[in-house]
RNA sequence: AGCCGCGUGGUGUAAUGGUAGCACAAGAGAUUCUGAAUCUCUUUGUCUAGGUUCGAAUCCUGGCGCGGCUGCCA
């Protein structure tokens, strides 16, 4: 017996797949699937429903799996480009469907062969309504459709039809195969749905095979039914056609099972956009650099910014399942990759906009190693060495020449620690002729290293960080912020608007020549550090040659400073 | 307009007829060689009107608000 304590609280899905088992339906198994269709790349909303869906399996081990399946009923938009980045993107996340990997595109015979079952049923016949004329006839959400003149056809010659249609004696769009369902049906997915269409198109898995193609509908259900799949778990735009998935699997004899359907949420962040649509859009008209850019939310966009896929998992357990219309916002993402990368990486010293600052009373041909922690949080990590000289880089907004009221930093006079060093004391203030600050000038105090404050002044009350100039390495560092300006892109831009206006014209700023701590020289691609008080760094997988880092900025550090400023 | 679904602090999410809790955000303080992290404390909530009940966020009815649905897309 396990305590309250102990027993996480089970959202509504889950829920209704303990009871399940518990009742001891489909022998106890529990089978779920992730079908995406490979016509864009997944983003992190699809995170939402990989990790619910196998998540639900790992939770049910061993009497459970999940399995992959691509829904490709839709030769016009789908590419084997996708498919492959949908893999590459689930198995990072850190699921694996093992050996369930399936098409919808396999199961084209079978839906074939069901949808003559339909038609000898007297269930499904061949329409000729071109879509214009049926969508005449549907109706509309208050009045009730009308029946297809086409409706009554005699069994054989639906039978002799459809099978001309697979033959390819029709062009596109000349009939289609409905169900015959209930013209008059409130739910307007149930007015004789159309389950095939005519399409002349080359499928990126049967090539020309077939010229008629399955509606989703009409697939899905199926394919979910051929597999074995318990419950099959999908986004609340589909509660509507749940009936005809009812329908369908209690309609067709044969089928290996009788799965349900349960519809969650969707995820909504603010500050970007999600649809597939939309994301094709800011790739093809070249606002980012391509599916991967770091600040598009898809997992490879997202991969590449330096997300760890622990903190999209994480975050995805945050954010919960429920059927309530949501609207999550970004910090909390990016709170979840701050939490995971503080307790996991590495802290380095960096300076972005460089300020040379001289220790005076420090020999000019002098060079020390200091030995500092790697990673506070984790002695594990160990200790690295770090070169000091008399002339070091400190950030420029570290120094400030008239000091607002409660500063702790550098200004003219001020005692500041520099980090994992000593304390220095501020002296001079070198200006060029139009009186920005080139330079500063300070003297140390030995007895400060090793955290010692010095004793008979006022505590130092800030430490900074900074790099030795002679041993600075230069490299760019790409600080990325949020893509769009406004925290809703779909509301600002209204019904006819253009998301693409609002998009921050800031959202990337390259720094050509940070300087950085040796040891920064050697970053494997892929590496993240902590850049101390700077935020969280990675070294960019693609871009980052040997001894040629080029940095991506994950996420800044919190800054309780600007908060209380504003 | 019709059908379906959903309404709990700023945001997200628990409480399954019995003390409205948690996380993030926000605020105050402690601490600090990262204005980070950590720790302590605090503010803020059941859409609304009725009904059932000893007792309602929970059940019922009406209203209001939000979302989805009239592709040969998924």
């Amino acid at each position: 017996m396990t305590t309250a304590a102990e027993t996480p609280r089970l959202d509504f899905i889950r829920e209704i797949v303990a009871n399940d088992v518990l009742a001891g339906k489909n022998g106890g198994m529990v089978v779920t699937r992730f079908p995406p269709e490979p016509n864009g790349y997944l983003h992190i909303g699809h995170a939402k429903s990989i990790c619910l869906n196998f998540g639900i399996a790992q939770e049910h081990t061993p009497h459970s799996r999940c399995h992959l399946r691509f829904d490709d009923t839709n030769p016009t938009k789908e590419e084997t480009e996708y498919v492959d980045s949908i893999m590459e993107d689930v198995k990072w996340l850190g699921f694996d469907w093992g050996t369930h990997l399936f098409y919808a595109s396999d199961y084209f015979e079978k839906f074939c062969n069901f949808a003559e079952q339909l038609i000898n049923k007297g269930l499904a016949f061949v329409c000729d309504l071109n879509a214009e004329q049926m969508r005449a006839h549907r109706g509309t959400l208050t009045e009730p459709g009308r029946n297809s003149p086409f409706r009554e056809r005699g069994i054989a010659e639906n039978l002799d039809l459809f099978r001309r249609m697979k033959a390819g004696e029709f062009k596109d769009g000349e009939c289609t195969l409905r169900a015959k369902i209930d013209m008059t049906h409130t739910n307007v997915n149930m007015r004789d749905p159309v389950i095939y269409r005519i399409l002349h198109a080359d499928h990126h898995r049967t090539g020309s095979t077939w010229c008629i193609y399955p509606m989703y509908d009409y697939a899905h259900p199926l394919s979910d039914a051929i597999e074995g799949i318990t419950h099959s778990i999908c986004t609340l735009e589909f509660e509507d056609h749940r009936p005809l998935y009812d329908w369908l699997v209690n309609h067709i004899d044969g089928l290996p099972s009788r799965p349900i359907q349960r519809e969650f949420s969707r995820l909504n962040l603010n500050w970007t956009v999600m649809s597939k649509r939309k994301l094709l859009r800011l790739v093809k008209e070249n606002h980012v650099s391509g599916w991967d850019d770091p600040r598009m939310p898809t997992l490879s966009g997202l991969r590449r910014r330096g997300y760890t896929p622990a903190s999209i998992r994480a975050f995805c357990k945050g954010v919960g399942v429920t059927k309530f219309n949501a609207q999550t916002d970004m910090g909390v993402l990016e709170n979840a990759v701050r939490e995971d990368l503080n307790k996991t990486v590495e802290r380095r010293m960096a300076v972005l906009r460089p300020l040379k600052l001289v220790i005076e009373n420090y020999p000019e041909d002098r060079t020390e190693e200091i030995e500092v922690v790697n990673n506070p949080e984790n002695p594990a990590a160990g200790t690295r060495k770090l070169p000091l000289c008399r002339e070091v880089f400190i950030e420029r907004n570290d120094f400030a020449d008239v000091p607002p009221k409660d500063w702790r930093r550098f200004t003219l006079g001020a005692e500041v620690r520099l980090t994992n060093a000593f304390c220095v004391i501020c002296t001079d203030v070198i200006k060029d002729a139009t009186g920005t600050v080139i330079e500063l000038r300070c003297s140390y105090d030995e007895t400060t290293r090793h955290g010692k404050n010095p004793e008979g002044r006022a505590k130092v009350k800030a430490a900074v960080h900074w790099v030795s100039a002679r041993h600075a390495v230069s490299a760019p560092v790409r600080m990325y912020d949020r893509l769009f300006s406004v925290d809703n892109p779909d509301a600002a831009a209204g019904d006819d608007g253009d998301f693409t206006n609002f998009i921050n014209p800031t959202s990337l700023e390259i720094i050509e020549d940070a300087k950085l701590e040796t040891s920064l020289v050697g970053a494997d691609p892929g590496q993240r550090f902590q850049f101390i008080r700077i935020g969280y760094f990675i070294a960019d997988a693609m871009d980052t040659q040997p001894g040629k880092p080029v940095f991506n900025r994950v996420v800044t550090m919190k800054d309780g400073y600007a908060k209380q400023k504003q």
